[in-house]
DNA sequence: TACATTTATGCATGCGCAGTCATTTCTTGT
DNA sequence: ACAAGAAATGACTGCGCATGCATAAATGTA
């Protein structure tokens, strides 16, 4: 039946689609040639005569034949796949780094296994699965132990962290400079006036979190201002609302200003202040926040923010990781972006 | 050197983990039982006595051994992969969506592979790697054509649509009912006093916003009232400001009602109206959304919209396709969802 | 025309694992 | 104590493909 004679006595293939299991024997059986000539014709750059292609992609396309990618990843020993870990994707600011990382993954052939870590639940659990799947790299903007960083170095594996770095480790990051940015924040509103600070943090594990609060204390501390009202937030708008009740609670009045450690919070702080408490923002009451994410620049808000290069931040994380891709034994670096001063209405700020 | 005789030379395994090869094999070496057992022994409720699993999980933890999904998959024909399709995840509305989806799917062991079309660029060669891959299924919540999910049913891959029907198709679907939310906020408006509405739709493709444009001007020719002016916007804040304008440039005054295909829409309608054009929202105008994001439910705009039952949407999704799954040839199913109509402060309501 | 190169093609093998089958070992009942 | 059944284990095969190697065909050179 089957003229050619095959080691595996593979069953006469079906036209009709089942399991999706068109192999490239059956596309080999079709045009009359080998399998090998068939894994040939579907790799670029190989050595295949034209006319030999043609048959094949004919066959092929009749057939509905699609390479199995799984199949080729045991081979090549490369999936082509870059596992993307996100902590919440409701923060708002991921979505764009998700969808720009995404978008320039893509461009280079590589795909996306999306990994969204609970903030409970055994994330060690999760990551092991990173590795059963033979990602070819890891793309992570997840707040990660020092540990489960140094698993990625154990075993080999290419990988980028984003907005994130460690102390005592060099690692390959894209990151923005938090502190300058927040300095010049500050230096902004004191110029203009104001002296009372308070922040509104992100939470205690966030270095990102902590680098711009730190940022900003500093440069207070500098300034011979008082020492600032510091209560913590989680990030979100609720807890940014909550933050300016807290502090007003605290220090009986409004400050004259309230540095959020990011622009959910700040629009939380805003709102609060305008429709809750009544405070004139920016009259009575500066915000500003960190980010630049897309409600900030909606007109009830016109926030006063720092906006991180989103796009050239991902496009670099894309780079850096097909790079360590291609050399694995490259050397850390750490790229570091500036955020975008965004005068925004939310504060007052000198001409 | 190798005790065992093995049909394949491996070679002699290495502690310092290379490539992360590390096969069962080293295992099973180690532990001194056959690769079959080391097999078993990473599969649940397969026979295996205590004292071997024991003897193959030490092995397994002192060699770092993973299991290779990739080479898993290619045997039993189950890749555990989703394929997750999203148009752009700056909507707002589809991180929600994704986030959901990801956590509901990871709970029944299934990881998603993301595919983020372009609204320019090739979305068949997008969708040929869906196949390579393997995929167990399919969640779109994407435009496709109908083209391109009839080679979804050809390739008997289980799909859900996600907030998407086909007309003259039966597939799986989870839906929520655009028609009949789009009525009641007409009716409710109507029942308060409003006459002269208008419509910023969704764009021309999109059949959620079709229906709800639909759903709204019928209701509306229903009550005897005029018919709406509608302008088409394209989702985004930005077309929600510029609907606004050119409404009432075209009819040279406002309405008493804005119906916004979107909640993104609608806030960028109600941000115009206060800010740009200095009418009140909601004494002078009252504007409607749809789909309650987390920005509707904000203190500056607390608007009035129909919130999807996303949490719901998604686990009715993820259940839809493990079911698909298990059993490929059930007849399929569309789960509609009625949205909740939240009374917010941008739109006049009786009592 | 003969020979050296280059190019094209097929054969065979194995990536890492799961599952089938045959064989061995351990339980039980009487 | 011994047979009959149950449980545990190992040898072997193949999932679908890419690749090294050998061979055949095509092309170039003297």
């Amino acid at each position: 039946m089957a003229s050619t004679k095959r080691t595996a006595p593979h069953k006469i293939s079906n036209p009709i689609l089942q399991h999706g299991s068109v192999t490239s024997y059956d596309v080999a059986l079709r045009a009359g040639v080998s399998q090998s000539a068939v894994s040939r014709c579907f790799k670029p750059g190989a050595s295949a005569s034209s006319a030999m292609r043609a048959r094949v992609m004919k066959a092929a396309r009749e057939l509905d034949y699609t390479p199995n990618a799984l199949a080729r990843s045991l081979i090549t020993r490369r999936s082509n796949l870059v596992a993307v870990l996100i902590s919440n994707l409701t923060n708002l600011y991921y979505p764009e780094v998700l969808s720009e990382l995404c978008q320039r993954l893509e461009k280079r052939g590589l795909r996306v296994l999306l990994f969204t870590l609970p903030h409970e639940g055994d994330v060690d659990k999760m990551i092991a699965q990173v590795w059963e799947y033979q990602v070819d790299g890891v793309i992570s903007a997840a707040r990660l132990t020092p540990q489960q960083v140094a698993e990625f170095e154990r075993r080999r594996i290419p990988f980028v962290l984003y907005n994130r770095t460690l102390q005592d480790k060099a690692v390959n990051a894209v990151v923005c400079d938090q502190i300058g940015g927040a300095r010049i924040l500050v230096t902004r509103l004191a110029a203009a006036g104001h002296k009372r600070f308070s922040i509104i943090s992100g939470p205690r594990d966030s270095v990102v979190g902590q680098e711009r609060t730190k940022g900003a204390s500093e440069r207070i501390a500098e300034l011979g201002l008082r020492k600032p009202v510091i209560v913590e937030g989680n990030y979100d708008y609720r807890s940014g609302a909550q933050g300016l009740r807290q502090i007003i609670r605290q220090i009986g009045r409004a400050p004259d200003a309230v540095i959020c450690g990011n622009d959910l919070m700040a629009i939380g702080c805003v709102d609060v202040a305008r429709h809750e408490l009544g405070l004139e923002v920016p009259s009575k009451l500066s915000v500003v926040g960190f980010d630049g994410v897309e409600p900030s620049g909606w007109l009830s808000y016109d926030l006063t923010t720092l906006r991180q290069p989103v796009q050239m931040m991902a496009q670099a994380a894309a780079d850096m990781l097909t790079g360590l891709i291609a050399n694995p034994d490259a050397a850390p670096e750490k790229r570091v972006f500036s955020a975008q001063f965004v005068e925004g209405g939310t504060s007052r700020l000198g001409p």
